[in-house]
DNA sequence: AAACCGTGTTACGGAATGGTGACAAACAGG
DNA sequence: CCTGTTTGTCACCATTCCGTAACACGGTTT
C-alpha cells in the first residue's frame, strides 16, 4: 500500500507540480486548495503525511495546522510546511504549531523528496506493504500479480486482484464500502454503488473454498480474516 | 504540575542516568525494573509517558509495550522505546505495538529530552479514541469490528457494537438516553426513548455474562463499569 | 394499599442490507 | 473491425435487523 500524501496550496499550478512529482514517486496524492477543504479530506482519509503552503485564502497554514493538531483523528499526522519566508521557520517548528518540517520556496522536486522520504521513514506511520501473503494454503503474491490455492494459480482479473490485496493488507481490520471505493477503484466521490458488492461476488466465486476468508460484516463492510 | 515519566530498564545504572537528566528537566520520575513491576506502577500512577528499555528479563519490552497498549489505564499512555538494534524500529512503530517513538543507543540526554518534548507536546491534546479495549475478560476490537468474552467472540450487529463501545469508551460515566441516540443513532430529534432501552437489552442478552458491565442508573440512562 | 413511574420483556411488521443473475458499455487483442 | 473479456449498474429476492407498541414487573410515592 503507497503512503497517502495529502497536497495543500491554492495555486492549482503548484499542486499539479507537487501532485507529478509525488505520484512519480509512487505515492498516493490527494489535494485541497483550502484550509476547509484540506480538513474534511484528512479527516476522511487519514493520510500518511501532509505538504501544506503557509498561504492559503482564509485559513492560513497557520491555522490549519493547529486544526490538524487538534483533532484525535489528524494529531499525528507528519506535517511538511512549505513556507517563503526564512524568519517564519522558528514558529513553524516550535511546540505552537508543531511541523514536522519545513522547506522554503523555491525548492527542487529532489530536495522535497528527500524530505519526505526522511520524515516517513522516521517511522511516523508508514506501513510497508507485503510482498507476498501467505494464508493457510492462500497465496499471495504481489510483484507477480499472482493468486494461488494449493499451490493451483487462481486466474483474477486486475480489479478482482487489487481488492483481494487491499483486503489481505489490511487482514483481520474491516474495510468499509467507501474504503475500498477510494484505495481500490481511487474515486474521491462517494457514488452510492453497489459495485464492491458485485466484485466480492466474483471474487468469492473464482477462489472457491479459498472464499471462506473473506467476511461480510453486515452494516460495515468486509474484513479478510486469517 | 509537572508531567510524570515513567522509566523502565534493568540496569540500575541506566536509570540513575535517565532518571537525573529528567528531573534536572523538570519531570517526576519514577522508575521500575522489570516488565511486571512497571504494569503494576503504570496502572497506579497513570503516568504521562513510559521511557522504556527494549531488553528487559522476563517480559520483554515488546510484550510490555503490548500489555500497555491493552489495559484501559494505559492504552493511550505516549511509549518511547529505547532500543540497540535499527532493525526492529520498523516493529516498534508499528501497528502492532503502537510505540510513539524510539532512540537507538547510544543517544545524548539532550536528543532524549528533545523526543519526549515533541511527544508530551502533542498528546497533550490527542485524546485518540482507543481501538482496542479489555475489561476483564470482555475484549472490544474497533478496527476488527469484534466483541468476545474469555477468548469466545460475541455475535453483534452493526448497531450494538457501536452501542456497546460508545458505553465503553466512556466507562464509568452514565449515558443519557438522549446522548446515545445522538452518539450511536446520530438523530437530532427526540423519537422514541425505548428503542435505547430495548437495543440495551438485545446487548444484554448476548453479552451473557459480560452484561454485568452494563449497569442501569434509573432515571438517568446507562453507564459502563469495569 | 393502590396508583404511578421507569425499566425489562416479548412480539411483530416494515425497512435496510447484501447476495445473485442478467446486461450493456468499455476495453483489449488480434 | 470483430470478438471475447472485463467491468459498472440494475432489478429482484431472501434474510436479517430495527423501531415501535403493548404488556409485565418492581420500586417509589401518595
Amino acid at each position: 500500500m503507497k503512503p497517502k500524501i495529502l497536497v495543500v496550496d491554492d495555486e492549482p499550478e503548484a499542486v499539479e507540480l507537487l501532485e507529478f512529482n509525488l505520484k512519480q514517486a509512487g505515492y498516493a496524492v490527494s489535494a485541497a486548495g483550502d484550509g476547509a477543504a484540506a480538513l474534511k479530506k484528512a479527516r476522511a482519509q487519514t493520510p500518511d503525511m501532509v505538504v501544506l503552503d503557509v498561504m492559503l485564502p482564509e485559513m492560513d497554514g497557520f491555522e490549519l495546522c493547529k486544526n490538524l493538531r487538534l483533532e484525535p483523528a489528524t494529531s499525528r499526522v507528519p506535517i511538511l510546511m512549505l513556507t517563503a519566508k526564512a524568519a517564519e521557520i522558528d514558529r513553524v517548528l516550535g511546540l505552537e504549531l508543531g511541523a514536522d518540517d519545513y522547506l522554503t520556496k523555491p525548492f527542487s522536486p529532489r530536495e522535497l523528496l528527500l524530505r519526505i522520504k526522511k520524515i516517513l521513514s522516521r517511522g511516523a506511520v508508514a506501513e510497508k506493504p507485503r510482498e507476498q501473503m501467505r494464508f493457510g494454503d492462500l497465496v499471495i503474491d504481489l510483484p507477480r500479480h499472482l493468486a494461488s490455492w494449493k499451490g493451483k494459480t487462481i486466474e483474477l482479473t486486475a480489479t478482482e486482484f487489487k481488492l483481494l490485496t487491499t483486503l489481505a493488507q489490511r487482514a483481520g481490520r474491516v474495510q468499509s464500502r467507501d474504503q475500498l471505493l477510494r484505495d481500490v477503484w481511487e474515486y474521491d466521490s462517494l457514488i452510492d454503488t453497489r459495485t464492491v458488492d458485485t466484485h466480492m461476488r466474483r471474487l468469492r466465486e473464482k477462489l472457491g473454498a479459498a472464499s471462506k476468508h473473506l467476511d461480510t460484516v453486515r452494516g460495515v463492510g468486509y474484513r479478510f480474516v486469517e
